[in-house]
DNA sequence: GTACAAAGTTAAGCTTGCTTAACAATTAAG
DNA sequence: CTTAATTGTTAAGCAAGCTTAACTTTGTAC
């Protein structure tokens, strides 16, 4: 059983690890923890002695098929939560990230299928994300582009966000875009690389902080 | 901002000052915890420090106006989870405290809110207790007699029940009992304290054990 | 290759919330 | 009242999970 704090280290190090390199960096998981980089070491160790983790000094930290079993459950937990609050509660697509983030770590198995099952068994959270099945299984991830990297003239359906920048999140409220939104590529700006969308019959320019946090769908015509 | 270890001692400590004498004993509150009585006199005094308890060394322990009010918070947070849980994922009557216990500490007043709105605002949790109101008002509660304290003849509805003790609870489900449950007294029988009751036109006899842990209210013909 | 900067690790120390063991106060019995 | 049992407190110590500071390894520039 590890504890809410193991809990989100399997987490960050899941987060990073399934990226290009496979293995996590101590900077980039204390970074993203907000937690000193000697702390990281220290639970590289432990986590290491319990076989969730693999870890060579120097080396970065990779998930053992156990330790990724582990992380799949508690983002399971997360994504469901987030749903069932804004399906069931009203909450906001901007407010339920944080309360996920606490709710995560304290919900018995059997809750969290109760969850699923009221939700329909869905496969994906409000931002876009893949609910992880109880078996660990992971839905299928559509094929996905980052906005900062489409091409101009094609049409593109928003379809995931990163969920952790809630201020991106109150910023493409403002604007209006949401989840399936659906966007025309109408230039690309080298200068700054902003990129300016056609949407809703209106012209709206995104900075490329904005676009490197969407991810599109390329729309068949 | 009380920790969650703290949060558990000051509902603790409320639920036994609120009793007879108003002030809560170590041991009372080190057996309802679980938790060695050194533990309590420790934190007695750091509880005293923050303003939310009074502690007189060997003489108990009572919450201060502030203490009382950060109990009622966490109640209210537990009773609300504990009500939602049944009405909205179709929780079990004795499956929803554990979950509660937990789920107090980690939801946003924000959130209890919502949880609250989507009930209507509820005065009652699914055991019969009250809802403590946002402004920490208490819902007024109706006139209460223990069961083991009836009188033969006269008809009483089930109204409350002891939400710590899952395993009277299945026993109450296994016999048929319910919150609002009208039962008959038939006889009060010396010998060993047991009650014999009239439910749903058949006759059931109710030790001693159980009947100390159901609250009845009279019901006038 | 050397030298220096960046990244990572180890060491020492702190806080929280527990434990057990030794000691002190209170209470109950006679 | 005195004494013994009960209850409560203090002391010492431990584990988890952090921190900062000192040290080590690795990567980069020349
Ligand atoms: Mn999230
Ligand atoms: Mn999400
Ligand atoms: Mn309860
Ligand atoms: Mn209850």
């Amino acid at each position: 059983m590890p504890t809410i704090s193991k809990e989100n280290y399997l987490k960050a190090i899941f987060s990073y690890s399934t990226e290009l390199e496979n293995n996590a960096s101590t900077s980039r998981i204390a970074n993203h923890l907000s937690i000193s980089s000697s702390a990281i070491s220290d639970m590289a160790k432990k986590l290491s002695k319990e076989g969730l983790v693999k870890y060579k000094k120097y080396k970065g930290i990779m998930l053992t098929p156990n330790g990724e079993k582990a992380a799949l459950k508690i983002i399971r937990r997360h994504r469901l939560w987030e749903l069932f609050l804004i399906n069931v509660l009203g909450l906001d697509w901007s407010e339920v990230h944080d309360e996920a983030e606490k709710l995560e770590h304290y919900s018995s198995d059997f809750l969290i299928d109760k969850i699923d099952e009221f939700l329909g068994n869905p496969d994906f959270d409000p931002h876009g994300h893949p609910i992880p099945k109880k078996n660990g299984s992971i839905p299928e991830i559509p094929n996905v582009i980052l906005l900062s990297e489409v091409e101009t003239n094609n049409k593109y359906e928003l379809i995931r966000v990163n969920d952790r920048d809630s201020e991106l999140i109150n910023y493409l409220k403002k604007v209006g875009l949401k989840l399936s939104s659906k966007l025309e590529i109408v230039d690309k700006v080298n200068y700054d690389n902003s990129i300016s969308v056609m949407f809703k019959k209106k012209n709206i320019t995104l900075s490329k902080k904005v676009t490197d946090n969407l991810f599109v769908r390329l729309i068949e015509e």
